[in-house]
RNA sequence: GGGCGAUUAGCUCAGUUGGUUAGAGCACUUGCCUUACAAGCAAGGGGUCAUAGGUUCGAGUCCUAUAUCGCCCACCA
């Protein structure tokens, strides 16, 4: 027998290994449809967060749904090398013991990236475990691992080929802390204090100077030219002289160029094409030369005399004293600006001339956007409206660098001999070659996660089978790093989106809102939750709160509120094993009313959830189960059974709860496979391999449900009329007119056992509640509370007599009758007989 | 500057193709220790659906503005 109370410590202990060692995680049955989800790999930088929680629970019910309708499912899980973030990790860990990078060497540095990898891919799979995750440990990958090198060297080759990936100089965006280019998507703008610094430019004459604005005095040192609009009224005598560049005291031109915008700042503006990708664009504009003034660690170089050596920062500070002592600045004017930050290591990015790797992107986004427009080949977001965020992207994206000067990643399959270039799969032949340092952006290998991970480039059978992927389940943050580039490359080289569906969730937040994270201690670590509520409590909680898209705030109590309502299950779940244990065999025969209002009601349910399931709305699964559960099983029909405990009832109980079960298990997938467990009967030997329930129309009885739902709503209007009374337990009824198996429903449920009597007696008041061709009236002692009835008798006049009013005026509007749909002004009509009937009885009393 | 979202009960959120009296959880009021569950049961109170117009027989839902908050993208010498 069942405990009193659900324990999820006791459930949840045990259950997943058993699946795992029976072999239901796996694919591969051939003989089923094919149902594929890859997991997003989660970094192997540490412990999966809330956010990993809800985005993995959502696949999981997805991929136990299906397995249960009947699809060879599978869930390929992974991990990611997660090159910048985990490298970071490392490096700090040799930093505790006194260890640097660059002194250990490349080798011995891998190897304790790996050894990192090991230990969080470790931590990552007991958390899966926990949240109870049935992914298919045969098919795990890992980014960096053999066949997702190829596939990533192959890529790599196969684009180089057809030239859309280069080599070449352009302005990146550095991280000078961890001394790598970032993609744009890897760089955070974050407003910040800051200045505009007037500086004087004077002209080579020296008879007067041109005002230059700037945020950044310290890259002066590389300017190589100032410039002024064409049509800038102010400035036009000045183009083709020169001026003298302060503290360099070099001359540098003044040029005309439409970058200048005569409304911002003075209007001109110091060119520093070596530091700036808007003055690189100047700079190739007016072939200036391009003047590198800082180190790749973010001091200043020789080039900058005095300031040499300095951080970025120090020589700014240091060279505006200079300025100001040496008569050379004007002003400094405050101000907030947006300042590019690196996501990883947050320090302010230096926008760097430097030789870099890129993808050529404009031919693979045009592919994309073409693609999106045919109906039956795009990639459907859900919701929708995150289609345009991939499209705007694809619309706007310009060359994606892919090259980072670390070590942990996929290094550059190209190698170098004086001048020559060359790119393969494997080394070139010969001596000297020397290959590529740098490494790819791990989006580079994520990118081609949906099809690597089935064995491509092999053409395996895995990747006939399961490409496209059925759906993927990602936030919406990650739609620019990821979900675009997946698209791109799919398209690219398997000629075919990469999922059909793209469901996209939002971000955890704390209570207040905020987002979780490190710096504000605010966030919550779901092991912690799971140790306190169980799994099952976390998932529900998380999946069926919030519209798909939204963001979820992280709420303590309504993960409580989950534990109760599976509490509520595991007690109705109690009921029904205590009661059942004597039932000899399972019948149908005989239903009554009730029996066939619950089983109306499961199908019903049964209907909505599938087909919310399949719409992947499932905070309406959730509700719709929740509701039924509480509402409708518990608090009516296993009340109503107690009434009649036949065995067909039993059956019916059996019947509703094994349904139960199986909605649920997609959501709490381990109480439900305990509750299973223990019923009786024919079953499979896991809930997880069990058949997914089944509307069936045969059980759908329309006329014992309108019965029951009208019963009931008349059983509440008597206790609701006991409560107004404030009788407790002092009445007597009347009751007549009403079948006996009505009657007995009403007495045991009302407790009016020994309450019945024929008349009114003398000084006792009547009165008659009356619903359709229900009426029973309460006898009662009225000499009390007299004007309060009186009072709350007129309330409920004056509320029917509005409603009466409203439905009378919309019942003899002609177009309303003319252009409503049938049932709705039929049951509009039904409303209205019911409440005038109220107001008679009203009525009738009050007189 | 461009795009997107939100605004519904005290709080957190649902609300399907427009259709009875707008729902849930938590909180609140009243009465119950009823042999599944007091972390429960029964009954109840609480909403001008941000504002202003419009379409419609009918609008929380569709359209047009406005306000406030938030997010994304771009720019920021």
């Amino acid at each position: 027998m069942l405990d009193k109370k659900y324990n999820s410590k006791k459930v949840e202990e045990g259950k997943y290994d058993i699946w795992k060692a029976k072999g239901y995680f796996k694919s591969g049955n051939l003989s089923k449809e094919p149902y594929c989800i890859v997991i997003p790999p989660p970094n192997v930088t540490g412990k999966l967060h809330l956010g990993h929680a809800w985005d993995t629970a959502i696949q999981d019910i997805l991929v136990r749904y299906k397995r249960m309708c009947g699809y060879d499912v599978l869930w390929l899980p992974g991990t990611d090398h997660a090159a910048i973030a985990t490298e970071v990790k490392v490096i700090n860990r040799l930093k505790e013991r006194g260890q640097g990078k660059y002194e250990l060497g490349r080798e011995k540095f891998l190897e304790e990236c790996f050894k990192w990898k090991e230990e969080h891919e470790n931590i990552i799979n007991e958390q899966w475990a926990k949240l109870g995750l049935s992914v298919d440990y045969d098919k795990m990958r890992f980014t960096m691992d053999e066949g997702l090198s190829l596939a990533v060297k192959k890529v790599f080759v196969d684009l180089y080929n057809k030239g859309l990936i280069y080599r070449g100089e352009k302005i990146i965006n550095w991280d000078p802390l961890s001394q790598t280019a970032l993609s744009n998507e890897e760089v955070i703008y974050k407003d910040v204090p800051g200045a505009f610094y007037h500086i004087k430019y004077f002209l080579e004459d020296k008879s007067t100077y041109l005002e230059v604005a700037t945020t950044r005095p310290e890259t002066l040192f590389g300017d190589t030219a100032v410039a002024v609009n064409p049509e800038d009224e102010r400035y036009k005598d000045f183009i083709g002289k020169k001026v003298i560049l302060p503290v360099v005291n070099k001359l540098i031109p003044i040029v005309a160029d439409e970058h200048a915008d005569p409304e911002f700042g003075t209007g001109v503006v110091k060119i520093t094409p070596a530091h700036d990708p808007n003055d690189f664009e100047v700079g190739n504009r007016h072939n200036l030369e391009r003047v590198k003034v800082i180190n790749p660690d973010g001091t200043m170089n020789e080039k900058c005399g005095q300031f040499a050596g300095m951080d970025r920062f120090e020589c700014r500070r240091e060279l505006v004293k200079y300025l100001e002592e040496n008569d050379l600045l004007i002003k400094i004017e405050e101000m907030v600006h947006s300042v590019g930050h690196s996501e990883r290591t947050d320090v302010m990015i230096e926008p760097y001339l430097s030789r870099q790797w890129f993808v050529k992107m404009r031919p693979l986004a045009d592919r994309v956007l073409e693609n999106q427009k045919d109906k039956d080949k795009k990639v459907n977001f859900v919701p929708k409206r995150y289609e345009k965020t991939m499209n705007h992207w694809m619309e706007i994206t310009y060359d994606w660098c892919i090259s980072r000067q670390l070590w942990w990643g996929h290094q550059i399959p190209a190698w170098y001999k004086g001048e020559e270039v060359y790119v393969g799969i494997e080394a070139p032949k010969g001596e000297g070659w020397v290959q590529d340092n740098d490494v790819l952006d791990t989006w580079f290998s994520s990118a081609l996660w949906p099809f690597a991970t089935l064995g491509w480039p092999e053409e395996t059978e895995m990747v006939k089978r399961y490409y496209p992927n059925n759906v993927l389940v990602t936030g919406y943050d990650i739609i620019p790093f990821w979900v675009n580039r997946m698209t791109f490359q799919g398209l690219e080289f398997m000629g075919e989106r990469p999922f059909k569906d793209c469901l996209i969730h939002g971000l955890i937040r704390d209570k207040q809102g905020r987002k979780m994270s490190k710096s504000l201690g605010n966030g919550v670590d779901p092991m912690d939750v799971i140790d306190e509520y169980g799994a099952d409590a976390l998932r529900f909680f998380l999946t069926t709160n919030t519209a798909s898209g939204m963001d979820l705030r992280y709420d303590e109590d309504k993960v409580k509120s989950t534990w109760n309502f599976i509490n509520k299950l595991w007690n109705a779940s109690r009921y029904v094993l205590m009661n059942i244990e004597d039932l000899e065999f399972i019948t149908m025969d005989d239903l009554t009313d009730a029996d066939k209002w619950i089983l109306t009601k499961l199908n019903k349910t049964i209907k909505e959830v599938t087909k919310s399931m399949e719409k992947y709305d499932f905070n309406i699964v959730g509700n719709t189960l929740y509701n039924f559960i509480w509402s409708d099983f518990c608090d009516k029909y296993i009340e109503l059974s107690k009434f009649n405990l036949n065995d067909t009832t039993k059956s019916v109980l059996l019947k509703v709860l094994t349904d139960i079960l199986k909605m649920l298990h997609p959501f709490m997938p381990y109480v439900t496979e305990e509750i299973y467990g223990m019923l009786p009967g024919e079953k499979a030997e896991s809930i997880m391999v069990a058949d997914y329930p089944k509307y069936d129309k045969k059980q759908v009885f329309s006329s014992s449900e309108t019965k029951i739902d009208l019963l009931l709503e008349f059983i509440t209007m008597v206790r609701n009329k006991k409560q107004e009374l404030n009788i407790g337990s002092d009445f007597r009824v009347i009751i007549d007119g009403i079948s006996e198996d009505v009657k007995t429903i009403l007495i045991k449920s009302l407790k009016l056992e020994g309450k019945e009597v024929t008349e009114v007696p003398e000084g006792y008041a009547k009165e008659l509640i009356k619903l359709e061709d229900l009426s029973l009236s309460i006898i009662y002692d009225n000499s009390k509370n007299e004007e309060e009835l009186l009072s709350s008798l007129k309330k409920e006049q004056d509320r029917l007599i509005k409603s009466i009013e409203r439905r009378e005026k919309l019942l003899s509007n002609e177009n309303y009758l003319k252009k409503a749909p049938a049932n709705i002004v039929e049951t509009e009509r039904l409303a209205l007989a019911k409440e005038k009937e109220q107001l008679d009885l009203i009525v009738d009393k009050l007189n």
